[in-house]
DNA sequence: GACTGTCAAATGATCGATTATTTTTCGATG
DNA sequence: CATCGAAAAATAATCGATCATTTGACAGTC
């Protein structure tokens, strides 16, 4: 019998370092474990009721993700986050994103238009934050905006764009929770939905401006965060 | 003293997984394990004779890598190659490199002027195949071809892109060393010296359109590999 | 002869004990 | 009082045994 977490009903399938790795990944995305802190190896093996192999497995992984940094023989830490890489990590992805976005629009495929059309339509009717009234954020929400991100430069014609698009849009994430728990609250008209218009309108430099402008945004409202100690009440879950 | 190498100088400080890792990547980046074959943990066991968890660490951090694909309770294999791939890979990097090299010049700072200089040179005065006649590859001219083309990108003034240039890098090292074994020769004109000329000489365009030529060129090498199977004639080292 | 269910062998995954390394403590010394 | 060094404690890394899952062989059925 597949153990007391079974995060998903397709438990048993699943390999017990995979389910760590899941669990800890989600973790360190949300910020609920701080970036920087130290990851001792037998405190997870408790949390998770697991030994020691799997939760190494799922570390080592998550170190290749460059979501925690291992030294040999000192262990791993959560990867840190800082206003500096914020920055990069935002222009990398005006960058990467900006030229996906434009390829896409210049390929022109019908297809990718209509599965943009429809992850941004699906993205407007989820809400936003969870059903109850108090969580600080809806994974509903989380995967129909990646959604969204990922079919703006889905007709891009390369996986490996995608991909490292993905990668970036992961390394995001963890700041837009950090801004979240910080309590940044963002200005609730849709930026959304003129970037996917621009796009479906072949307005190829608006929508690219578009993009851009909706990440630097977005990195201000977390800088606001970073320079204010005093919100980052991050938690460490039980 | 910052030494920059010491690929095993410091031995006794790395850990076994990472050993494993390093050498194993090294099988696979230069083809010697076939692209595709299962990875028996037992056998690798064996091969460097240590116990499962570090072979099982390595593999984890290659399989982050994409190098190694996992599936839950079936095991590893190394990640297949195929021309479809590659093409999608030379795209993507003929877009981000031929971006962050664009963007490095446009910067145009003196440093990264004078740190490409310094990587061409270096790479011109190493010999390009082992200095013993047979070997298929020399290790040092390859980490002067990839210390030289890291030079090209890093002024972009990202280092997310820079990583990002070198994820690519070391996905299209296999399908080089891939062509290599296949024998394919390439004509030894230096190609990249006009690249270094153009990016010194600011010529913009010019420089981002030989880059990209370059990519291609090499990518045409290896089909011609991809498309004869009797070529490659893989071999598990001892 | 093809299909299907059962069992055995092979292989992957996990655990707990053991070993190696780093960090901390604490006392002696200048 | 600061510094150094040795011993002790904490923690990471590794191993080999054990458990779980998949794969392959084989017999029985239609």
């Amino acid at each position: 019998m597949p153990s007391l977490i079974t995060s998903s009903a397709k438990a048993g399938k699943e390999t017990l370092a995979s389910v760590v790795y899941d669990q800890l990944r989600q973790d360190i995305l949300t910020v609920a474990v701080p970036a920087g802190s130290k990851l001792n190896i037998r405190e997870l093996c408790e949390r998770f009721s697991v030994g020691l192999s799997p939760v190494r497995e799922a570390l080592s992984r998550l170190s290749m993700e460059k979501l925690v940094s291992q030294v040999d023989h000192r262990g791993f830490t959560v990867a840190p986050l800082s206003e500096a890489d914020l920055d990069d990590l935002t222009r990398a992805r005006c960058a990467i994103d900006g030229m996906a976005l434009r390829q896409s629009m210049e390929a022109g495929e019908a297809a990718w238009e209509e599965q943009l059309l429809l992850s941004y339509h699906r993205l407007s009717r989820t809400p936003r934050f969870g059903a109850e009234g108090s969580p600080t954020r809806s994974p509903i929400w989380e995967e129909a905006h990646r959604n969204f991100h990922r079919a703006l430069v889905a007709g891009c014609g390369s996986r490996w764009l995608e991909t490292v698009s993905g990668q970036l849009f992961e390394a995001a994430e963890r700041y837009r929770h950090l801004a979240r728990r910080g309590g940044a609250t963002r200005v609730n008209d849709d930026e959304h939905r003129p970037i996917m218009e621009a796009a479906l309108a072949h307005e190829v430099d608006h929508a690219v401006d578009l993009l851009s402008r909706h990440y630097e945004r977005t990195a201000d409202l977390v800088k606001l965060v970073l320079r204010d100690p005093g919100a980052t009440k991050t938690v460490v879950p039980k």
